[in-house]
RNA sequence: CGGAGUGUGGCGCAGCCCGGUUAGCGCACUAGUCUGGGGGACUAGGGGUCGCGGGUUCGAAUCCCGCCACUCCGACCA
């Protein structure tokens, strides 16, 4: 038996989830910077802190929600067969000059000097480290294919850092690597991470769209961008209506069987971002009744790029014919904490925030109207310590404020649901549970209340 | 990077043109009383290097110069 102290011994390590212990700074009114929905209710919610232009501290609940998104794209990464590491954020400069992208960059690249005048970077993307490792310990077919990725801060010096978190310089992305023996396997990989990324959407429920997309300065030849619908998008989208109803595989999928079935299906329809529409081909292929025009805001995108950075990197192995060759990559990038902003923008009503069940901060809320009446202190007690017990995310609103201020409150954090409990109520027995989403209220007892969600 | 702006208690703003009481208002905050199912009312309080530096002046939040930060519109990006 390990020595555990009693702190990592307790039964219940998880701190109270009371709203007068926590730390959620609400702001009553919008600060003025904010110009789009979700940075606005970002900053109203207490989820994020402006600290310089493009760079945010995330605050707890904010913070709870990033890593939600995280523990999303992380179970779907490894579910496809990708092996989680965790590089630097800080990359010697001479690493890229090995591929000419030290000076190919410009000046979106943070670049540092330590005390020895050694030029360092502050990574926007990880293809020549990931490579640079590879390199160093795979040199045979045998240990292929492989997927590695990992989740980490990146510094892209934008121009013009706006929308928040959905275009700031610094934020956290997910960026994986594959390594093939040839381009039919690299093809595969590839496909396993675009379907990867439609389960990874779908569970957050978000309608993302596979669009053929350029390259950009990442290069090579096949690549596309996961968008999904919303009015605040960058760009223009235009698509089959039918996209937006093909199933998505379900988490039994099968990523050593055959994924091309549905890659083809998804990439049959048309659908493109306007700066590779093609209208004339648009119009050809998508009959008028299913041509959608919306805007879109692009969550991930898959690229094929060969030997771009293996044979300038001379990361090579050998075949089973016992020739050296360059190792065939791709990348996969998704945008975790622009995510964030894109679930607000897909997710909201007036009175604010709308989380889905699955990357909400807490899935519950318990609004306890009367604090200091003993039959709401004890019955919102209850409640709160059934669902903690049953594992469910709680956030009781035990603050001594009025009625008002606490819907309004948990309106705006959205949590998916609210129980709300005041001696109305109580006099029968029954606390209300409201759906944020569609705003049922259902009264019920308790116990039912503890069941519904404990379920 | 081109263009346009803004910096005044935690947030939103007024004051600046035309220099001169103790820099003001709403919200938030503190104490108390009454309240209590959709951001309550009253009373009494606390909190400000007016972005930074220099200059002009008897006197600068206010005029002049320089710098910094941030925002918005456009071209570019997970």
């Amino acid at each position: 038996m390990l020595a555990l102290n009693p702190q990592h011994a307790s039964p219940d390590p998880a701190p109270p989830m009371l709203l007068s212990r926590y730390f959620l700074p609400i702001l009553r009114e919008t600060p003025k910077e904010a110009e789009i929905l979700s940075h606005r209710l970002m900053l109203r919610a207490g989820m994020i802190r402006q600290e310089a232009a493009g760079i945010y501290a995330w605050l707890p609940l904010g913070f709870r929600v990033l890593q939600r998104v995280t523990q999303i794209v992380r179970e779907e990464m490894d579910r496809a067969g990708a092996i989680e590491l965790l590089m630097p954020t800080l990359q010697l400069a001479d690493l890229w000059r090995e591929t000419g992208r030290y000076d190919a960059y410009g000046p979106e690249m943070l670049r540092i000097k330590d005390r020895h005048e050694r030029e360092l970077l502050y990574g926007p993307t990880n293809e020549d480290m990931i490579t640079e490792i590879f390199r160093a310990y795979v040199h045979s077919y045998k240990e292929l294919p492989k997927i590695l990725y990992h989740i980490q801060w990146k510094f892209r010096d934008e121009q013009r850092p706006r929308f928040g978190v959905m275009r700031g310089r610094e934020f956290l992305m997910k960026d994986a690597y594959s390594f093939d023996i040839d381009e039919p396997a690299a093809r595969r990989s590839y496909q396993r991470m675009f379907v990867a990324y439609l389960r990874i959407f779908d569970r957050m429920g978000l309608k993302a769209i596979p669009m053929r997309a350029e390259t950009g300065p990442i290069g090579g030849d096949l690549s596309h961008e996961f968008i999904i619908l919303a009015e605040t998008g960058e760009s223009g989208v235009y698509c089959d209506a039918d996209i937006l109803g093909l199933p998505i595989p379900d988490e039994s999928i099968d990523y050593d069987g055959a994924l091309e079935p549905i890659v083809k299906g998804w990439t049959r329809l048309y659908a493109a971002t306007d700066d590779v529409h093609d209208p004339a081909r648009f119009e050809r292929e998508t009959p008028p009744e299913r041509r959608v025009r919306k805007r879109g805001i692009e969550v991930g995108q898959v690229f094929y790029f060969g030997d771009k950075y293996s044979k300038p990197m001379r990361a090579l192995v050998t075949g089973p014919d016992g020739v050296e060759r360059p190792v065939i990559g791709g990348s996969y990038g998704v945008g975790v904490s622009r995510l964030v902003g894109a679930l607000i923008e897909a997710n909201h009503d007036e009175a604010g925030i709308i989380w889905p069940d699955s990357v909400a901060p807490f899935v519950v809320g318990i609004a306890n109207l009367k604090v200091g009446d003993a039959a709401s202190d004890t019955a919102s007690l209850k409640l709160y310590g059934a669902l903690k017990k049953a594992g469910i995310d709680v956030l009781y609103d035990d603050l001594d404020e009025r009625p008002g201020a606490k819907f309004a409150r948990l309106d705006l954090i959205g949590l998916p649901y609210q129980v709300i409990v005041g001696p109305r109520g109580l006099a029968e027995d029954k606390v209300e549970v409201k759906t944020r989403r569609t705003g049922a209220r259902e009264m019920m007892s308790i116990g039912e209340a503890i069941a519904r969600f404990a379920a």
